[in-house]
DNA sequence: ACGGGCACGGCACTCAGTTCCCTGAGATCG
DNA sequence: CGATCTCAGGGAACTGAGTGCCGTGCCCGT
């Protein structure tokens, strides 16, 4: 560079300006520009440096590869829901508290709608990206496994119960999100989610979806259309209720 | 290399014998062999194709990235999955369906248990194949929700709950799979995977897992724990019996 | 003024993955 | 029988991601 031979000191004091929050959001402003005017692939890691001004081996000490600058608060966001789930008094619904966890992370999508927009229609296109995706989602549905885990330790197949609730309610996060990411960020993404969960409580939840302050009695319905053995009716009730 | 120089007739008629189901084989093992020697990062596509003998551009002539290697049947299995989907009368029972395609994955997975245990224990333990895995996952996941969405096309939520399912199936999949992979293939594979999915049939199956070969007649048990409100009742009831 | 962190930059290297082209071994056809 | 076509494989050179090493300028405290 020819000015950093002639003013280092300007070209410094003007980064700095420019990079209050520190160069991090340069290079990902820079990145994502390129990525969207000429697509992920065809921009190299030495293309963004350029643009954003900074040295090639600067982009690697604040995003351990390219892909991760797509993904720029992930680290943030997880620890933001790790830390809602371990700040729990441990008496709460568990699969409620999984589900408002979803919540947190989806309202952490919601803050800029721009962004997330802008990274969903990149993801959607780039396989690369997607597989990427995947291994970011995967660490939010194993810390939901983990917690489930922990308050299912006493249950039968506690281990496995978790692991498929988690799995349920990232499914339904994704569903949920995606669609609002469809629709440029209008729409009600909070409803859309509460719905999607609703799904998920009403077939795992120890509490069922419905609104919870009037809660009446227990109820067993059965219903046996052309003359069930009686045995069988209540093999059914019995492994209903032994489900708890 | 000097006998190529020498002598390449020779030589190709000797690898050719080598690799009857043709190269591909030998560069699995090949691969297989120095990964477990001195693991997956420590080892160099070139150090591949120079213990299989065979030239560097052929590795990628089978295999688009290192990665795949590791997971050398995987278009088959896919393939194999979304065939048996496929191949339905458009009948059964959803939930149902998607089990068995999962209870046919494991078949292919208990096929070779030790080139299974072999690869569980590598993507255990290296962070890129554990990203790629889930890459592999997700497509019979896809697979799976796109054959649920086909079939929920005209209830309500009906992509939603194709997404849940499908990731509730793969995830009791997973679970069931793990487990038999952490006993070295010892233990009753399928045995953990029924009851894997009837968790899951349970929870979300139109029919509940029952044992399917002796159902007596037609029998219908709702039981709704601790206070569903009636309206949720009677809504089950009907979905229930409008189902058949 | 001096020395030690510290953040950044530049250089050179490894390795995955790709492109282009060469070679030799059948198969086909005149 | 020979010319040619095709095609699986090999080799060399290239791109681009990611890493290690070290030099440099800047900001500290003393």
């Amino acid at each position: 560079m020819s000015s950093s031979s002639t003013a280092p000191g300007r070209d410094a004091k003007a980064r700095a300006a420019d990079a209050k929050p520190p160069m991090r959001e340069a290079l990902v402003a820079a990145a994502f520009q390129l990525f969207l005017e000429r697509g992920y692939e065809q921009t190299t890691v030495d293309d963004i440096v350029a643009l954003a001004g900074v040295g090639r081996r600067s982009f690697f000490r604040y995003f351990p590869s390219k892909e991760d600058v797509v993904f720029p608060d992930h680290e943030r966001c997880l620890a933001d829901m790790t830390a809602f789930l371990a700040a729990g008094t441990g008496d709460e619904e568990p699969v409620g508290r999984v589900c408002d966890a979803a919540r947190l992370v989806l309202g952490l999508y919601a803050e800029n709608p721009a962004f997330s927009v802008q990274r969903y229609r990149l993801t959607k296109k780039v396989p690369g990206l997607r597989a990427y995706e995947l291994s970011v989602v995967w660490r939010y549905e194993r810390a939901l496994a983990e917690y489930l885990r922990a308050r299912f330790a006493s249950r039968r197949d506690g281990n496995l119960r978790a692991d498929v609730i988690a799995a349920a309610v990232v499914a339904a996060h994704n569903n949920a999100l995606r669609s609002w990411l469809r629709s440029d960020g209008q729409g009600d993404a909070t409803a859309a989610m509460d719905h999607a969960l609703g799904l998920v409580q009403s077939a795992f939840g120890t509490a069922p979806p419905p609104p919870a302050d009037e809660r009446p009695e227990d109820v067993v319905v059965v219903v046996s259309r052309r003359g069930a053995p009686l045995w069988r009716v209540v093999q059914e009730i019995e492994s209903t209720l032994a489900r708890d």
